[in-house]
DNA sequence: TCTGGGGTCCTAGGACCC
DNA sequence: TCTGGGGTCCTAGGACCC
């Protein structure tokens, strides 16, 4: 939605039927998504010249390490021409509106840019992040959505300053490790380093909101078939196998389940997504009984490196895995006669969880 | 805000194993 | 046989982001 028609109500996500009933004179643009990928690689190129720490956070977003950039000079002005030269760059060569912040966290910077917006440049000065961020509404801070920021809201915390000057483990207790994340970049202080290689999906899924509920099977079928050809064409483009597929159902009154299941071995092949997305929808069905659907979709995750996969032919199933972990331990200690790991013990693990499951980049 | 589509991560309980 | 602790995996749901 343009800046001009978000004055009469209009939004990103919203219905077309909604926003011309806002706005009945706005121009409609039909989407062209190649259009913007080139666009975004052109926009990506850009910022690469000013830093070759690039991290993407989408299409039309992205973080620049501008560490050493600047040579530590006063009032971050080496900096501030960088990224200057690049916003001046992406108005000109791609004919694009673009706002930035240079500040001394990501947060931070990723709050300066939203103030920014349409079309400007905010450069807190090194050291100022936690005052920067001081009187802004909590609501702007990541990672506070509209549940946390409602909640905070209740415990009379508005701003990011407030939320600062909480005690740590008050929020941890209340919000688990989100609280204590959110603490600590409410203070300025974000550990999350910005990552130039983007690490590799860990699931892929298909859905469709359908224009009106739908009750009969057949259909809920065929779409599922056409989901599982796509996700199964994404895995195979990258190479990937997924062990764990998952249903996803959302009923006349938006309420909305999941039900997955873990397979023998794993797959990228559409039959063999399919047939596991139909039981699993044959199982609801069978427990809740005709309910019109308005959304299906279907997703694949715990996702192997094709290559690193092979050995789940020959160790496939629960009990194999088990002597397998038994094996590997075994190997481990090194204790003598011992059987050697299986040549698939690895896969699980090997890569995918380099970075454990904490907080993104932590 | 009557609500798209594609994701990420966290939590919590239960099963199972050592 | 009973009890307990710790670890991992699986499942379901939820908050959040672009």
């Amino acid at each position: 939605a343009s800046y001009e028609s978000r004055r009469y109500g209009c939004r990103s996500a919203q219905p077309m039927v909604q926003a011309l009933r806002l706005c009945p004179r706005a121009i409609v643009v039909p989407p062209r998504p190649d259009l913007y990928r080139e666009a975004s690689r052109a926009f990506h190129a850009i910022l690469r010249g000013s830093s070759p720490l690039v991290e993407s956070a989408g299409l039309d977003e992205a973080y620049v390490d501008l560490t050493g950039v600047g040579g530590g000079g006063a009032g971050g002005a080496v900096e501030r021409a960088a990224i200057a030269g690049a916003c001046d760059r992406i108005r000109s060569e791609l004919g694009l509106p673009v706002s930035a912040c240079v500040a001394g966290s990501r947060t931070t910077a990723k709050v300066g840019s939203d103030r920014a917006k349409p079309d400007g440049l905010i450069v807190v000065e090194a050291g100022g992040d936690a005052a920067f961020l001081a009187p802004v509404p909590v609501r702007e801070l990541p990672m506070v959505g509209p549940r946390m920021a409602q909640e905070l809201a209740a415990s009379g915390v508005a701003t990011i300053g407030e939320l600062a000057a909480l005690d740590r483990r008050w929020l941890q207790v209340r919000f688990g490790r989100v609280g204590a994340a959110v603490h600590d970049r409410a203070r300025g202080r974000d550990p999350s380093p910005v990552r130039a290689q983007p690490r590799s999906a860990r699931s892929v899924s298909r859905e469709v909101t359908f224009g009106a509920d739908v009750l009969d099977r057949d259909t809920l079928r065929r779409t599922l078939a056409r989901h599982a050809e796509r996700v199964g064409r994404d895995l195979r483009a990258d190479g990937r196998r997924a062990r764990t597929v998952t249903l996803k159902l959302r009923w006349g009154d938006f309420q909305t389940l999941t039900r997955s299941r873990t397979l023998e071995r794993p797959t990228h092949a559409t039959r063999a997504l399919a047939a596991a997305g139909e039981e699993l929808l044959d199982g609801v069905l069978a427990e809740r009984g005709r309910r019109g659907v308005r959304l299906i979709g279907l997703a694949a995750s715990n996702l192997v490196a094709e290559d690193l996969q092979l050995g789940f032919d020959a160790a496939a199933g629960p009990a194999a895995r088990a002597s397998q972990r038994a094996g590997a331990r075994a190997a481990t200690r090194g204790r003598p006669g011992a059987a050697p790991a299986p040549r698939g013990a690895p896969a699980r693990g090997a890569g995918e969880e380099a970075d454990g499951g904490s907080l993104p980049g932590e």
